[in-house]
This record gives C-alpha cells, structure tokens and sequence, in this order.
DNA sequence: TTAACATACCCGGTAGGGTT
DNA sequence: AACCCTACCGGGTATGTTAA
C-alpha cells in the first residue's frame, strides 16, 4: 500500500458503522448465476447478444433467429470453428441459472430462490451443403428463452445498459461480469451521485464473476481480490473509459465482510459541461470508431465538427456495412464513413423540413411529464446495431417540435455563448434533483433533460 | 489509582514472485 | 485459471511505562 498509490483509487476501504453506502435505500437485488456449468467470456457474450436480438424482436415472441455467422460477428468469435460456437450453445441449454430476488428492505432479507435454464430451446437450422467441407453445419440459430429469464432480464433496465459493442473488448470473463453487475444498477444513483449495486457477501461476488458455483475457489478473500476482483476492475477502468468504478469494502473486525461496487460518470467532474465536448458519452462511440479503422485525429475531429447522433447513426450503418460478407470489402473505410454521415444529415434535414410546419403550440409541461415516467428511454450506450428503428416515440416528438432544429441551432453558436447557456440552465433548474442528476447520469441527451432543456433554449433564445 | 502514552506482537491484508 | 510462498505493512490489542 505504501508505494502504489495510484492502484488505490480503484479500492475504497469503509469502516463497517459509518459507511456511506449504507445510507442507501435497498434496492430489489436480482441477481444470477448458474448453478451447474461455468458462465465463459464466450458464452456471457453469446447470451448477451441473444437477449438483444430478443428485445429487439419483441418479447412477447416464442422462437428468436439469428444466423450464425452475425452471432459470430457480432460477439467477435474470431475463429471459424462454426462447430465451437454451436457447442457453447448447447452448452448454455445445459447451464442452470440460480436466481435469487433479495429484498433486504426495512432490515430484513428475503430470499426468493429460483432455477432456470440459460438457453430455453435451441434448434440449428438450415445448413451447408452436405458435400461442403463442414457439412451439416447450421446456418441459422433459433432459440427460445424460458418465460422466468424473460421475466427478469428482457426489460430495458437489464438489457439496454449491457453495450454490446464494449463487451467484446473485456478480455476476461471476470471483467464482463463485474461490468454486467455493476451496470444493472447504474440507474440506482444516489444522492452523491454515484450508482451503488447490493452489498452482498464477497463470496456471492466471487460466485457471480466467476459465473458459477465456486465454493470450492478462492477460500481465501485475498488470492480472490487479487487475481479476480483487481484484475477485473482495472480492465473494467481501462475499457469503460466514461465511468469510474470503485469498490466498496465492509468489515466485521478485522475479516472482510461485504463488498459493494459503485459507478459515476466521469462527467460528473467536469459539471462545467464543455459542450464542445458533446453530450453524450463519446468513449463509446470514440471507441467505436476506432474500431471500425479511422484515425486517431480524424476521430476527433469528426466528434469535434458533428452532432454525435449523426456520428452514432454514421458508425452504426458503417459498422452494418462492415459485417456485409455479400458485399465486396470496403476500399476506403474513411471515405465510407464520411458519406454515411453526409446521408444521415441528409435524411434528418429531409424530416426536419417534412415536419417544420407542425410544429405546433408549446407543450412544455406535459412532455416533461410523460418524458419522465416513460420507460421508453433511448439510452445513449446501446449502440444501435444494424437495422434500428429510428422512430422512437420521443425522436417522433422531437421531430414534431422542431427540437432538432433549435438543437441545431444551439449548436451552432460560438463555445463561450453555449457554455453560458449552459451554465444558466443548470441553475435555473439547480433545485430539481431528479433533473440535476439525470443531467449527470447521462448528459443532455437523455429525454427527461432533453425535454426541459429545448423548450427553455428555445424561450431564452428567441427573446 | 488512573489516564495517557509507548511498545510489541498478532492478524488479516497486499504485492510480487512463483508453480501447476 | 487457481493457487502457493514470502516479504511486508498497518491496525488492533494487550501489555508496559510514565506522569498527574
């Protein structure tokens, strides 16, 4: 402890009594491991990716597809051992999920155990031909999810926070974990603006980020927190450059008891708001871009010139692009990429002028209203992976208003002036909480912020 | 006698080096 | 990945020492 200072911010050591965690409220703690069969980086992405296409299709649907070949894609299963990839399937129907719903309110916990398969059904469809080198390899996967996983995990809270395109870059299993965990609390922010999930036991942790039943492993909290817990939480920092994790340790004496992780956005600091900087988190999307093989400088540039949603929609359509195997190779992936931002412009100006006469009389209250109790919140870290809707119910609105156009406008004034109107729209709302914090959980382009910040632009700027 | 301070040691932790 | 070993560290505690 003496020399590596630097290691110790990512581990908060906390008295037992006077906690600060512990002034949380309890929140329903779900969480999942199986109890027959490990949870691989592999299969952990796999499920992952399963579960979005099944949002994406709709829960109420029995059998989901997907081929293959864009499971493979998407969860960077790099190798062309189709068959591999199959056997992590089947071995997902033979993982048990335990469950345990924890209420721990009002002192007491209750423990509501229950018992169900990773993968509901899984049938491999279609296949090559039968005279091919890997004949009778399926194309196509279909799968089914038991209605108890549905229950729990297909809704917005679980799936949406997973993104899906920095899970493939957790080179641990461990790590993915911790990630799944941490941000299936992230809404759960308290007054001081970090997220806190449960504080369970350190060995209900090593069990969840082991991913599966590990009595037997790391009896000894120290080989434990060293090889897993460290390990997984500097990759966690390094990879999810947006947000700080840290991990809270409680203890009875001397042993250590309980562990608790929490999470904020680095945003947070920089209050300020740069809103050169854009609003929303752009170590994703920077990431992203990355990946799909700009440059570093072009990058910046690129985040720096453009409204990051047209970016987000760009890189999505290049990304899709990218994955077509029926397509020739892209030649010049900048070049690409420079046109798919060109067209998603072109498209919204296209709207924008569609709807410009509609916009009708200022309906402020209301849609800030139903922005806050609606759960159709689009949520800025899932990338939006090939064919997305782009109608959501608030783009709809924002359309209708001529949001995007004062946006637009916004935009456009010089730094020093958006800044000042920044800064007085933080204090003219500075007694609000909810909105305070939302403004830090995501920036200024989740709905409920969107919906009061727009109208207000729009008054403070016409007059 | 006792509060206040000093010291020695134990214990549970960490770090970094391993091996299997 | 799982685990072991050794060196080390600091807090807690029991014990010793000192001064009021």
């Amino acid at each position: 402890m003496s020399k590596k200072q630097s290691e110790k911010s990512v581990v908060v050591a906390v008295k037992a009594n006077n906690a600060p965690g512990e002034l949380r409220k309890a929140v329903d703690a779900i969480y999942v491991y199986p109890h027959q069969g490990r949870l691989t980086l592999m299969s952990r992405r796999a499920f992952n990716l399963l579960l979005a296409r099944a949002m994406e299709d709709g829960v109420e649907k029995e059998w989901y597809e997907i081929p293959i070949s864009e499971l493979a894609k998407d969860m960077r299963f790099d190798s062309k051992d189709m068959k591999h990839l199959e056997d992590t399937l089947d071995a997902m129907q033979t993982t048990l999920l335990k469950w345990d719903v924890i209420d721990t309110q009002s002192g007491k916990s209750v423990r509501v155990r229950d018992s169900v398969q990773l993968l509901g059904a899984v049938q491999l469809i279609g296949g090559y031909d039968p005279a091919g080198p890997r004949s009778g390899v399926a194309r196509t996967v279909r799968y089914q999810f038991d209605k108890r996983v549905k229950q729990r995990l297909l809704v917005p809270e679980v799936y949406a926070r997973i993104n899906l395109q920095l899970q493939t870059e957790f080179s641990s299993s461990h790590t993915l974990a911790l990630y799944e965990q941490v941000i299936r609390y992230r809404s759960n922010t308290s007054t001081d603006g970090w997220a806190y999930t449960v504080k369970l036991p350190w060995r209900e942790w090593r069990n969840l980020l082991l991913g599966g039943d590990s009595t037997n492993v790391y009896e000894q909290y120290k080989y434990f927190s060293r090889d897993v817990l460290n390990k997984a939480l500097r990759e966690l920092g390094q990879v999810v450059t947006e947000f700080e994790f840290e991990m809270l340790v409680f203890k009875t004496g001397r042993v250590i008891d309980k562990l608790q992780f929490r999470m904020r956005p680095k945003a947070q600091q920089s209050l300020g708001l740069k809103v050169s900087q854009p609003l929303i988190d752009t170590g994703t999307i920077h990431n992203r871009l990355l990946k799909i093989g700009l440059k570093e400088a072009d990058i910046s540039k690129i985040l720096d010139d453009n409204d990051p949603e047209v970016v987000k929609d760009a890189a999505s359509q290049t990304e899709a692009r990218l994955r077509r195997s029926d397509l020739n190779p892209l030649g010049n992936v900048t070049a690409y990429f420079v046109d798919a931002m060109k067209r998603v412009r072109d498209q919204i100006k296209e709207a924008r002028e569609k709807n410009q006469k509609l916009s009708g009389p200022d309906q402020r209250g209301k849609d800030a209203k139903a922005d806050a109790s609606g759960v159709d919140i689009l949520d800025p870290e899932v990338p939006q992976k090939g064919r997305r809707r782009p109608d959501t119910l608030s783009e709809k609105r924002a359309v209708k208003e001529g949001w995007e156009e004062i946006e637009d406008h916004f935009r456009q004034l010089p730094k020093e002036e958006r800044d000042a109107l920044v800064e007085q729209f933080v204090e003219s709302i500075s007694d609000n909480a909810a909105l305070m914090r939302e403004i830090n959980r995501r920036g200024f382009e989740g709905p409920l912020v969107r919906a009061s910040f727009v109208p207000w632009l729009k008054r403070n700027i016409e007059n």
